[in-house]
Formats: structure tokens, sequence, C-alpha cells
RNA sequence: GGGCAAGUGGCGGAAUGGCAGACGCGCACGGUUCAGGUCCGUGUGUCCGAAAGGACGUGGGGGUUCAAGUCCCCCCUUGCCCACCA
């Protein structure tokens, strides 16, 4: 780009900040300016220096490194952390700040898969194009600390975790989990039974097989592997995490239909620690509505489980909320997944059986089969629009209300969900809406037993009431409230022995294997007895092995079967091993890792990125994320990024280091002790007439309607991408303004937690910025340094001071917007006050350090300017002295009637009198009280006075 | 359907219950310039007024208060999350 002839030549422009950028950038690498020293081990050079100050350790939630490089809504978290961590530098702080990549998972293998060349090529150009993008950002990151989840050096790591984690149980009664050897020794001393649901041979102990044992000690394994219904995806070949299918039964990626298939699979036993991962959200300095999400997908709810006896035999164990109204359950029904089913099916129909209830089905198991297979056919779409309409089908028995005694029949319908509580409900149509329509659909009774306010009618009440209908010989809790009844009703649930208090959770245990090719390799074999078996920790890493073919087997068949790619690596698949049994083959399991596992613990492997003899140096740790004072659950000091991984990664990562503290692998508690969520760059695309996007920039904007040439265009808001035609990069940034102008007007368009919209044009407001503050420090004719060795008078050094407070404040909470709008002012102040130049050198000095973080490389520059050899990295963030921030005399507004009339100037220190005085003898309120008479004065010393009139 | 968050100029956004609209974009006018704008200056909520000044004004309606963008109640709109969770 050509500058016009008669720019002065020293002029801030893009050329000015493209070359001073690239050559502090060299700067700082050379220097190894943000080279952040450890404790101990081999990152430990250096931290003689920084041992008196104290530890910030700041983190961004990592990229993904997309073939579409970034665009420039990617960095606005990126950019805030790095002024946070160059403003707590400023302030003596030792802060650790780095970037990794979050390389394996399907948008890497996708890309792979489009572009036709290996994920491993393809996410190594990716990440060096981030790489790039980013350093040329100007951000203060350890560089020696980054990692990517797919290098061998630090999958070995999660794959170490995996086995920690596969070689762990969680003991209900400590609440915590413990290595699986003490399970196992206290199993063989008989100190301790099999946990509830672990033991499906029903024989002691000790006549178990050795292969029979291996099964039940499995079964109490964190990571254990389970035929369980999961969401099987044709269309990307893999089976997904209830987290990762949307709402309408498509997968979060791609928008393939899912589908419900019992499959063997990888899972974790997450839903052990609910209770832990719920309480701890408490301790947390995280936002309320994050928490709340994270409650609302735990989903703890606390109430009973109660046995209803049936004619059949076997009692259904139901879980329910409200024990209170068990007067009123009428009828029963079980999910069409339920293992009870077949056991309350009977051959034939009972006598009296309405049609209704039979769908018209010869016997009960006919009429059950058809429903089962009609409903495991209805997608989740279907269910949600059929919602309202309830089907169902009558198993052909009978169950007994434990409270009334009343033979109530057992229905199956899919209203009711096999994965939450116990897959069966007891029925109360009374107070529950879902009970109420099905009671209506099928002509069952309808018992109220919670009195409902006057006027009710026509639906289930659910509100708070007096409890009516409801007594037996041994029990009566008509007129007591909900809470007194449900306590009532639970004591004497547990006096007859038919049920007891309970709690159930809608969190469920994590899917966490999936069949591709592009993540890390289990560290597990199988053996003759098809038992999962762990390999010992000297054969890590388990090294992906390189295929041609690593695309997954997609179908447009839902019952396709899954085919990890692996399978097909046939010297990979068989392997010679001596697992202490004397040496066998063995198979290795072909399911690979979810995305999510490795960046389940980077933040851990950032503290010590090149130790290859544990994941992360203990003593490393506890400097860096150890708890402060009692109580504190340790973590990262700060932790940014989007609110979208608020259940997900944030759940996952929380339950990963909750496993490594109770294994006694790191100090922490929390991964994350405070949490802080970015808003996101947002931008407007526009459609053709046939729908179809057309590059933003080229779109003219004629009386409120948008136009390509002379075709009209739909406008839309929303993200930023490549495929929507609005991407902005960084790279058109860098060129026409430079990095320090990018940062500044990202941080400017608005508080970091808002999400705000991009526009080009506006861009140019930062980099005038910086051209007057350029301006401040340098003559552009002449490129000497314009500013004067000389006193500062006390006019600007009030100004400088309530700048730096407010600079400070800005910084300090985040709000940069906030800050630059202060820095811009006082530069308005010192252009104005010192057009001709010889701005007081303190002031200047003080200006170029306050910009540091925000700016850096013009910052650096400048400062160096100023005489300074050294970086600024290090140089105290300016304090701003409280004398300068009272004035002698203030300004303050005179209401009469609480309007506004005048304003008059009073001594700072004036009392309510002495203000008074001065805003009567004020001409306007003078006119203003004339022939009133004043009921009342208000005065608040130092902000206002108002005038009350009658 | 439930929960949460938010509604302020043409736009992004500022305001410990105390002068609404800081700061920036845009726009207008003026300057510099042969010209242009990634330059400089001034102005810019709406309405009435030449001005001084006045009236109105933070989604809508009520309330508390000397004083409400801010606190309380009801309603509307938008965004996000969850959604047959017993």
């Amino acid at each position: 780009m050509t500058e016009p002839s008669d720019t002065p030549p020293y002029r801030y422009t893009a050329e000015t900040a493209r070359r001073i950028e690239l050559a502090w950038q060299d700067r700082w690498a050379a220097e190894g300016t943000f080279h952040t020293p450890n404790p101990t081990g081999a990152l430990s050079a250096g931290f003689d220096e920084v041992v008196g100050r104290p530890k910030l350790y700041i983190n961004d939630m990592f990229p993904y490194p997309s073939g579409a490089g970034l665009h420039v809504g990617h960095p606005l978290g990126f950019i805030g952390t790095d002024v946070f961590a160059r403003f707590q530098r400023m302030n003596g702080h030792h802060v650790l700040h780095a970037m990794g990549f979050d390389a394996f998972g399907l948008p890497a293998e996708q890309y792979a898969v489009e572009t036709g060349q290996h994920p491993r090529l393809t996410t190594a150009a990716n990440i060096d194009n981030y790489r790039r993008q980013l350093r040329r950002l100007g951000l203060g990151h350890d560089p020696r600390r980054s990692v990517a989840t797919a290098d061998v050096g630090y999958y070995r790591w999660t794959q170490w975790i995996f086995l920690q984690i596969f070689n762990s149980w969680f003991d209900i009664a400590a609440q915590r989990g413990r290595p699986i050897a003490e399970l196992i020794a206290e199993l063989d001393a008989g100190s301790r039974e099999p946990g509830p649901g672990t033991d499906p041979f029903g024989l002691p102990w000790a006549e178990l097989s050795a292969s029979q044992r291996r099964e039940v000690v499995n079964n109490h394994r964190l990571a254990y592997l389970s035929k369980a219904t999961v969401n099987w995806c044709p269309g990307l070949g893999t089976v997904l995490a209830n987290e990762e299918v949307t709402a309408d039964g498509r997968s979060d990626r791609g928008n393939f239909p899912v589908y419900r298939r019992p499959m063997k699979q990888w899972m974790m036993r997450i839903t052990a620690f609910a209770d832990r991962l719920l309480a701890d959200l408490d301790r947390l300095d995280w936002s309320d509505s994050i928490k709340l999400m994270q409650r609302n997908w735990i989903g703890r709810s606390t109430g009973a489980t109660i046995t209803f006896g049936t004619e059949a035999g076997p009692g259904i164990e139901v879980f329910t909320t409200r024990p209170d109204t068990l007067f009123g359950a009428t009828y029963m029904v079980l999910a069409p997944e339920h293992p009870l089913i077949a056991a309350l099916t009977p051959p034939q129909w009972p006598a009296g059986v309405p049609e209704s209830w039979t769908a018209g089905a010869a016997s009960p198991t006919e009429a059950i089969t058809a429903y089962q297979r009609a409903a495991a056919q209805r997608s989740e779409l279907e269910r949600q629009v059929e919602a309202k309409t309830k089907t169902g089908v009558f198993a052909g028995s009978f169950a007994v209300n434990p409270a009334t005694g009343t033979r109530i029949p057992v229905f199956i319908a899919d209203y009711v969900l096999m994965g939450y509580g116990t897959g069966a409900i007891m029925a109360v149509p009374g107070q529950d809406q879902r009970d109420w329509d099905f009671a209506v659909a099928f002509d069952l009774p309808i018992v109220r037993t919670v009195q409902p306010s006057a006027g009710f009618d026509g639906a289930a009440y659910t509100g708070e009431g007096p409890a009516i209908n409801s007594a037996n010989a041994t029990l009566d809790l008509n007129g007591m409230g909900v809470a007194a009844a449900k306590a009532a009703m639970i004591g004497w649930l547990a006096g007859v022995g038919a049920g007891v208090p309970s709690i159930t959770y809608k969190l469920r245990d994590w899917l966490f294997s999936r069949q591709r090719y592009w993540g890390e390799p289990f560290p597990i074999v199988y053996g003759d007895d098809g038992l999962p078996q762990p390999l010992p920790e000297d054969l890590l890493p388990v090294e992906l092995p390189d295929m041609e073919d690593f695309s997954p087997t997609t179908s447009e068949d839902e019952n396709s079967e899954p085919e990890p790619p692996l399978g097909r690596a046939r010297d990979w698949v068989p392997v010679r091993l001596d697992l202490g049994e004397g040496e066998q083959e063995y198979r290795r399991e072909l399911n690979t890792m979810p995305q999510w596992a490795g960046s389940c613990w980077y933040e851990l492997r950032y503290l010590d990125p090149t130790n290859d003899a544990v994941f992360v140096d203990p003593e490393v740790e506890r400097y860096w994320m150890g708890p402060r004072f009692v109580g504190d659950t340790g973590g990262v000091d700060l932790y940014v990024g989007g609110v979208e991984h608020a259940v997900l990664h944030l759940l996952y990562v929380r339950f990963w280091h909750k496993v490594l503290f109770d294994l006694g692998h790191v100090s922490s508690e929390e991964p994350f002790r405070r949490l802080f969520n970015q808003g996101y760059v947002q931008a407007y695309a526009y459609k053709d007439e046939r729908g179809r996007y057309v590059d933003a920039d080229k779109v003219e904007q004629r009386d409120g309607r948008y136009f390509l040439g002379e075709q009209e265009l739909r406008r839309e808001f929303g993200k930023m991408g490549k495929s929507l035609k609005n991407s902005v990069t960084p790279d058109e940034m860098y060129a026409e303004y430079g990095a320090d102008t990018l940062r500044l007007y990202e941080m400017f368009t608005g508080p970091m937690d808002q999400s705000r919209p991009w526009e080009t044009k506006a861009v140019v407001g930062s980099m005038r910025l910086l051209q007057r503050i350029w301006r401040v420090v340098v003559d552009e004719h002449t490129d000497a340094v314009r500013t004067a060795d000389a006193p500062v008078p006390v006019d600007t050094m009030r100004v400088l001071h309530r700048t730096i407070a407010a600079v400070r404040d800005g910084m300090q909470t985040l709000r940069f917007n906030i800050a630059i709008a202060k820095i811009t002012e006082l530069t308005n102040h010192l252009t104005t006050t010192y057009a001709d130049g010889g701005v007081p050198v303190a002031v200047a000095e003080s200006l170029v350090l306050m910009l540091a973080p925000l700016a850096p490389h013009a910052a650096e520059e400048l400062w160096s300017m100023l005489g300074h050899p050294e970086s600024l990295t290090w140089q105290a963030f300016p304090v701003a002295d409280a004398a300068y921030l009272v004035d002698d005399t203030v300004e303050i507004p005179v209401q009469v009637n609480g309007k506004v009339r005048s304003t008059v100037v009073v001594p700072a220190d004036a009392d309510a009198a002495g203000m008074e005085t001065a805003a009567r003898a004020d001409e306007k309120i003078a006119a203003h009280l004339d022939g009133h008479s004043v009921r009342k004065v208000i005065t608040v010393p130092g902000r206002l006075i108002n005038f009350v009139l009658t």
C-alpha cells in the first residue's frame, strides 16, 4: 500500500506497525521474554529471579486447528487474556500463559478426509498456520509450553491417565476414587463385598474363577466396557456421547441422524462423582449461569425409591420425587426397554380388558413386541412432536399400591425413559400432567391427593396444598403440606419395608469410545477370555498406526455395524505380550478415545510439557495450581473461553481432575478456580435470491437495503465463517492496520463477556488512537522525540492520575473497553493541551506503560524511543496517586424538584450549608425558587443538591 | 413448556440509586491539500426556538424514592440453555 506523498514521513502507519511488530516479536522470541520458569525441573532456569512474586496461571480454551485458519473472531479471548497477563506481569506477578492445540478428533479428521491427505499432515500444517497467525498477534505466551494433543509425547500421558482411571474404583462410603488394587486386596481379605450390581455370579469371592473375579473387578472400574443403549451415527460411522446429540436426534457435528442402539462401548463412571461435581460448584468463581447449566445437567433429584409388589412375581422399583402422592398412584408405567417386561407379561389378556389397552393385539406379548418395535423406530424428533399424545399398551398384569392395597394396572409407554431413575414410574395423574394425559387417553382413574387451589380443575395440580384422600390404617397424611407429607410417607415406607429415600441424577455415564481413526488408541488389549486388560505403563505410548486408509466406514443404513478403521491395521492389532500369565497373543482395542480426552488435562501439561517421567511434576503442579488457603479448590487462576463448553468440556475436565486428585497425582481439587466466558465476534452474512451466500465485503447498502450489483440480498446476523462468506482474517487486518490496531479494536468493541458485531470500517478508530499516542511522543516530520523534560502541571497530573485509576480498574475487571476509553481521553487531553509538543516526559511514559498491555509493540517501540533500552514487560504499571484524584473544588448539579436546573462550583469539602448557600446564590436557581416555598433540601456532599418545593 | 440473560442515539457501547448517552464509528461543517482520506478541528438523542432556554427521552405499563437506565411487580421482544427427567 502506497502512502500519499504528503503524509508526514514518520507517522504511525500500517507500515510502521508491520516493521515494529515483526521486530519486537523477533526480539521477544530471541530474548525469551515470555519464558516462564518453573520452581523445579527442565524449565526452572531463572526461577531465582521471580521467586518472591505472586504466581498467576492464565489459560485459554485451546483451539481446534481447522484448515480455514483463524478469522478475527477466534482470537478475541486470546487477546483478552494476553492483555490481562501483560497487565499482571507489570504488577509484579509471575504469570504463566501458554497456548496449545486440540488436534485430535472429528474436525481434523473430516478436513483430512475432504482434502484426501493424512490427518497427521493436515493437522501439522494447520497448527503451523495457527502458530504463525497467533505469533503475529504478539501474544506473550511461553512458546516452549505449546503442546498438541496429537503429539505422541502428549497422548502418551492421555493414555497414562486413562490407565489411572481404568485402574480405579469409586468408594461410595469415602466418596472418592481409589486404586483398584486396594479393592482387590479388600475383596481378597474378605473385608469388603462387591458393590451393588457388580457381581453377576452370586458366589462368594473365594469361589470365583480368576476370569470371574476379573469381571467383578471390571464392574467396579471408573472406565468400563458396557453393552448399553448408545447413540449410533451411521453417517459419521461412530457412536456419540449424549452430549454430542442434538435435541432433534442428530449429530452435533455434521447433522446426521442418530439412532439408539445397544452396543458394547467404553464408558466412564462420571456419575459416581455427581455429588462432588455438584457440591464443588459452590467453591468455584464461575458465573452463576454456567454453574446453573452444570447443575441442571447433573440434575440431582431427591425423593424415594418405592417397591410395588406385582401379581406376576417380581417387584417393580420406581423413583419418585413426590412420595407424598403415593395414595394417588392409580397405575404404573415401564419404559419399553425395561428388563422386567417379559416377566410381567402373561400369555393371555386378563378378562375384561378394554380394547384401548390392548391395541387390538391377540396377546400381551404381541401387543408389547409391536409397541417396542414402533417405539424404537420413532426418532427423537417424532417423540417430541408427538409428546402431547400419549401412547402405550397394557402389560397384561397388575401391581399393588403399597399405600392403598389397590390393584393397579401396569403399562408400557415411551413417555417413561429407561435412562432415568429406574425406568419405571408410579403414575399419579392427579399431580402430574403427563400421567393425567395418559390417564385421560386410557380411561384410568384419577385421584387427587393434594387439594388444588380454589377454581382449579381439568388438569394435574402440581402446586402446594394440603394432602387429601391420603390415609390408611397406619398412616394419615391428610391436611399436611407437601414437604411434611413427603417426610411422613418416607418414614412410613421405610417402616413397612416398601421404600427408601433416594437420589437420582440426569447425568449418565460418559460414553468414551469412538469408531474413528484420528484419536488416542486405548492402552487396552483383549486376551482369549475377551476381557479387557490394561497395558503396563512401560508399554506406553501405544502409537496410532500409520494407515493409508483412515476413513471411517459410514453408512446410510441405521442397522449397519460400527467398523473401526483401526481394525484394518492388520499388523498392529495382534500383539504378543506377557501380562503376568506367560507370553500370549492379545488383540488391541480398535476404538479410539473421543476428542474430549486430550482437552481433559492440557492445563496440567502446560505446566511441565517436556517431562517424560511424569505427566506433571507434583511440585510444579502445587506451585501453579495448588490451593492457597484452607478450603480453596486450587486450579488455574483464570480460564477464559466460550460458553459452548459450559457442560461438555467443563464437566469432563473436572471429572478427570477429581480422579487425579483422589489418586494423589495433583494437589488441586478443581482444574479451574475462576472461569470467564467471553462473548463472540459476530458478523452479517448476505444471501441472494437463490439462498447462496455472497461475499459480504462486496455488498452495497442503499436506503437500508442490501445489494450485490442490482440484486437485492437478504441479511442475516450470526457467526463469522468461511462458508458464510463473511470471514475477515487477522492477516488482512495485519496488512491494513497492524496487530496492535486489531488488538485495540477487538478489546474496544465491548466488555469481554459480551458478543459484538465485527465492523471493519470502525477499525480505523483504533488506528487513529495509536497515531495520536505516537504523535505525543514522536515528531512525525523528524522522528525526534518531542516530549519535554519538564515538571508536570497540576491539571495534567489530575487528568493523568484519574486515568491511571480508571485504566487499572478496567484492566483488573477485564473491561478493557473502559480502559481504552480512558486512555483515549488522556490522549485527547494531551494532544489539545500540548498541541505543539512538549508533553512532560513523565506523563508520556505513563501513557506508554498504560498502553503496553493493549498494544505492546507500539508501546515497546515508544518506550525505547523514550530512552529505555530494555523491554517494558517488567516495568511497573503506573499507580494512581490519591492526592490527585480529588479536586479542590467540584462542580455539582443543582436540582429543583429532581430536575437539574443549574450547576455550581463549590469547595470539594463543602458541607450541606455551604452547598445550599452556593446553590441559592445561583441566578437560575434563585429564579426557580422565587415565589415557592422550599419544603425540603437534599444535599449529598460533593455530589448533588436538590430543592423540593411544596 | 421450563430456566437463565439482555433490551439505552443511525451503529458498538458508558453510567457506586445522584448532571443519561463517556469513548469510538458514522454523519455534518470547517481546516490542511491540486485532489483524495488511514490527517486535524468543531458539532452531532428527539422536538420547539435565531438564541437564551424549554419540553420529552433508556422496550411497554404500574410502584418505591427528594431522585430510577439502575430497586420492586406485571407485560412484550430478543438471545442462550434445557426439554415427556417422574
